[in-house]
DNA sequence: CCTACTGTACCGTCCAGCCGGTATAGTAGG
DNA sequence: CCTACTATACCGGCTGGACGGTACAGTAGG
């Protein structure tokens, strides 16, 4: 595994186990078994570590969704169904407890989420290309969302039963019925 | 107005406006106009002023939360009802723009959510007393934290229409139809 | 030798928390 | 009424440490 990865692996444990506060450039250096020089020879600022943080999570994200989205039998909400199948992937960044803590450092310099943005734009838009009904798939997109703050949070809503039975109930909402409106 | 309040309101300010990293005992105090030593004697710590927004953050949602309590009808997922109607409360903390970002100040120090995950467990709690089907009313607050989550991370999935419509639709799925099973 | 990379030493800044001080009000004893 | 003492509220300078970033001196592989 190249430096590089290695340093952004280092950085996304120390928040994930430390805390944001915690993540400096001293700290990542060590954790990666390095020195700060060699950090910051690979990222030139403490930002733009946080920007490769942030590539690297929607990186895992867009793959984890091709994956899933092959594996989803074609039909309405494809994509919503993917996206809360990607959501409840035990392996994938959604499940890292409090991995995605990168958000949070992230938090402290807003420019950055720039690319979160982008990312979600075009998730909408697959969203849109095969909903029949936006609201619903929007409804159930956010409620994955949601999933994600409260593990974020440290919040443990879901045990694995819950979890799962959650899981199974949003797909369900994105299966129409036969005779239903649409 | 207590000058303890005064501080928090000042806190939380800064936060909005200026994004967690902003947030100093020198600059809360220019804030609310006394001095670095006023602050410190009314918060022993930096930490201790956190904790002084959160409370005042689960506070005021109480606050709402009861409020919309009253004026929601009886009958099953009266308090998911709720939960929903407080969400999309215009003068609401969770509408507060990146307000909440408090939490992301929380990030810095976990231990401090602690005052939360009680206030969720309350909710849960609640949620659970008058919830017919609690995977159900699980997902659609679930939502309700997806659209916080969404708020402090600046994505704009609502505009004003769209977010009537998330509303209206979680509303309905709360809203058990003759002749449904359960 | 040169390029890619790593290590070390250091600088300037920022900030939390401490501390000695001030001002005001209350209270008690004489 | 006056003095001595105490409590509350607030001020602002100081310091020690942490952290981002720079400079520079290696060093290993090609």
């Amino acid at each position: 595994m190249g430096t590089r990865e290695t340093i952004v692996e280092a950085a996304m444990a120390i928040v994930r186990d430390q805390g944001v506060a915690r993540l400096t450039l001293d700290e990542a250096a060590r954790k990666a078994g390095i020195s700060k020089g060699g950090v910051l020879y690979h990222f030139k600022s403490k930002d733009d570590l946080i920007r490769g943080m942030v590539q690297r999570l929607i990186d895992q994200c867009d793959q984890l969704n091709q994956e899933y989205y092959q594996r989803e039998p074609e039909g309405p909400y494809r994509w919503a169904r993917t996206l809360v199948r990607a959501c409840f992937d035990p392996t994938g960044p959604a499940n890292d407890p409090v991995g995605g803590a990168l958000l949070a450092a992230v938090t402290v310099n807003p420019v950055l989420m720039e690319p979160v943005h982008a990312m979600y734009a075009k998730w909408m838009e697959r969203l849109a290309s095969d909903s029949p009904d936006m609201t619903r798939a929007g409804l159930i997109c956010t409620a994955m969302d949601g999933l994600y703050f409260q593990r974020l949070m440290g919040l443990r809503l879901c045990e694995a039963d819950a979890c799962e039975r959650l899981m199974n109930h949003a797909l369900e909402l994105l299966t129409p019925k036969e005779g239903e409106p649409s």
